[in-house]
RNA sequence: GCGGGUGUAGCUCAGUUGGUUAGAGCGCCGGCCUGUCACGCCGGAGGUCGCGGGUUCAAGUCCCGUCACUCGCGCCA
């Protein structure tokens, strides 16, 4: 007989009565008669019942260990009783008459319960994560994410995809993020850093002749962390050759459809080619890049319903070009209780307020209501009503000014609107192309042009557009794929030439040399014959939290860190020794 | 760097306008119990009310400061 077990805690059924069995697990819940002792013996597969009597074997053992305890029982598999049957146990027509216990590893009082799973402090369960990790939704979490990084490595590679491994060790990047950076015990004053992403590495691979290429890759940014953001995450990294923006998003549609096709449970996925959004259409009618489209509001802009208007503070305000006023339609918001809360709301946000109209019957005719209608003559309520679709019990809020202030709150206020009026069906994945990204923004702080997303995105029109538009009018084939409001996928077709390349960063302000230096293995690539590529990296952790149902990517994460970038468990970052120091040629400042 | 929330038993939480010895449930320890599966019943231990200062005859409660956790803003090409 196996040392542990012939069968696990989740396999036994009524046709096993009668067999002489060996069981190992930890002791899940005990159930103490007096006469009669029950323990509920767990492992990963399941949950098996033991029974032993006073006098027998192993009692003694079983009665006093407390729970998590490990331990390996021998017995014989005895069907239960018609009225001891448990119909919520897999296991629950039978139960083990145990005639022998070995105690594997007794636990200790417990810091948190395993049974149950009552919610407990972040920090508690983060200093015992191998407690955590044995309740039911975090061990189920981390259980569908091994799956889920299977079916998408196995997608993958169905598609001739090869799976490659980059280094962690590299060299630091100018744009982007923070780098963490690791000193050089053989090059003193020197650094690695370690990838924000296998960015570079992967373009190098295309250039290498490889044609498709794809990694499960861990990334690290030092930046402050979010619920759905930390310091290390592991995207699906993906590149291919001669392909244009088209050839990408049918590459990697089916299979980010497919698995959540798989794991969604039976909830509807957006069946694929995704929409496509334009990045400006996006902001004015989402207010956001990242649109939840679980979400029907639309957001419309009404400015020429207010210009030279009876409303005098939106009248005012359009005197000035750059000027708008956006609305929010709110089907069944259409009371002044509703409207008030959310005024009070975008206050609580810091904003002035929050105006609006709602439309209600008054002896029969369809009215405007609210202050705002006040002061507006009725054809242009009326004309708001009907550009919005919107009728009597509806509301529309409006926010004015310039838009590029303020359609961060008017997003916000869409989702607070959707989400108040219950419009936001949660049992399903919209997921949409984000598409057409600026290639640059206007850096207020430091007064000139910068790259906005990604400088080695492709700008539509190539050379010919960055020489003869507006920086700041140029597009780049640079795209998102959004789901359910969360940024899941950043991509682009990449700029594979040296001479745009050299042009763009001339634009954001770099000069030649710098480049030449700063990419000199890119460039040198570049010109020793690189295909055109493109390519994308879809966060797994996102991807995870998302079919999981969690709101924090820490549910899908073994041994995440907390949000100050601590590992609890392992207590880390914690001091270096003198000696590590030393060896590293390092020397730490007093702290200021 | 900034803002919101939280901090009372191992854990989840209650604790009135400032007023007796700070409570409950779960867990833990002990006892009883032969069919439970969130077993039940009886008893017990367990508290620097995050920390420091202040106001007051009196502070878990009010004020100031500070720390920790958490959510967000900035940041995250």
């Amino acid at each position: 007989m196996h040392a542990y077990r012939t069968h696990t805690c989740g396999a036994l059924r009524l046709a096993d009565k009668g067999r002489n069995v060996r069981l190992s697990g930890w002791i899940h819940r005990k159930r103490d008669h007096g006469g009669l002792l029950f323990v509920d013996l767990r492992d990963h597969y399941g949950l098996t019942q033991l029974v032993v009597h006073p006098g027998a074997p192993g009692f003694a053992d079983l009665d006093r260990l407390r729970p998590e305890s490990v331990v390996r029982i021998d017995g014989e598999v005895v069907a239960r009783s018609a009225e001891t049957i448990n119909p919520t146990l897999a296991s629950g027509e039978i139960e083990i008459a145990v005639r022998e216990v070995e105690v594997l590893s007794e636990a200790a009082e417990l810091p948190l319960p395993v049974f149950g799973e009552p919610d407990y402090p972040e920090e508690i369960r983060l200093k015992h994560r191998y407690l955590d990790l044995r309740r039911e939704t975090l061990h189920r979490n981390i259980v569908l994410r091994s799956q889920v990084i299977d079916s998408i490595r196995r997608r993958m590679v169905d598609q001739g995809f090869l799976e490659f491994q980059t280094p962690i060790l590299t060299a630091s990047s100018p744009e982007g993020a923070r780098d963490f950076l690791v000193p050089s015990r053989l090059h003193p004053g020197r650094f690695y850093a370690l990838p924000q992403a296998p960015q570079q590495f992967k373009q190098l691979l295309m250039v290498a002749g490889f044609d498709r290429y794809f990694q499960i890759a861990p990334c690290f940014r030092d930046e402050d962390s979010r619920a759905d953001r930390s310091l290390e995450f592991y995207q699906l990294d993906v590149e291919m050759s001669f392909v244009t923006q088209e050839d990408v998003f049918a590459a990697i549609e089916p299979v980010l459809h497919g698995v959540f096709e798989e794991f969604a449970d039976g909830k509807p996925v957006t069946p694929y080619p995704f929409p496509r959004i334009p990045y400006r259409d996006a902001i004015t009618r989402y207010g956001t890049d990242k649109p939840d489209l679980r979400n029907p509001l639309v957001m419309s802009e009404v400015s020429e319903a207010f210009r030279g208007g009876g409303f005098g503070l939106f009248a005012r305000m359009l005197e000035a070009s750059k000027n708008a006023v956006w609305a929010i339609p709110a089907p069944g918001g259409g009371s002044r209780a509703f409207c008030d809360r959310m005024n009070a709301w975008a206050q609580s946000e810091g904003q002035p307020g929050l105006g609006y109209i709602f439309w209600r019957d008054e002896g029969g005719t369809e009215a405007a209501a609210g202050p705002i209608a006040r002061n507006l003559c009725s054809e242009r309520t009326a004309a708001i009503r009907a550009e919005l679709g919107l009728g009597v019990g509806d509301a529309a809020f409006f926010v004015g000014g310039d838009p590029a202030t303020f359609a961060k709150f008017a997003g916000l206020a869409r989702t607070k609107i959707g989400t108040e009026l219950k419009l936001i069906d949660e049992d399903r994945f919209d997921f949409c192309w984000i598409v057409d990204f600026p290639m640059f923004e206007f850096n207020e702080e430091a007064n000139h042009v910068d790259f906005s997303h990604n400088p080695f995105s492709m700008p539509q029109g190539e050379l010919e557009a960055l020489d003869s538009k507006d920086p700041l009018e140029i597009l780049a084939y640079q795209y998102d794929i959004v789901c359910n409001g969360y940024e899941l996928c950043s991509g682009a077709v990449r700029n594979h030439r040296p001479d745009v390349m050299l042009r763009a960063f001339e634009i954001a302000g770099y000069s030649a040399e710098a480049v030449e230096s700063e990419f000199a293995g890119m460039l040198s690539a570049f010109r020793h014959g690189a295909p055109p590529h493109g390519g994308l990296a879809p966060g797994i952790d996102r991807i995870v939290m998302l079919l999981a149902g969690q709101q924090a990517i820490r549910e899908v994460i073994a041994f995440p860190l907390n949000q100050q970038g601590q590992d609890l468990l392992m207590n880390a970052p914690a001091p270096a020794r003198e000696r590590q120091l030393k060896e590293l040629h390092i020397r730490l400042a007093p702290r200021a």
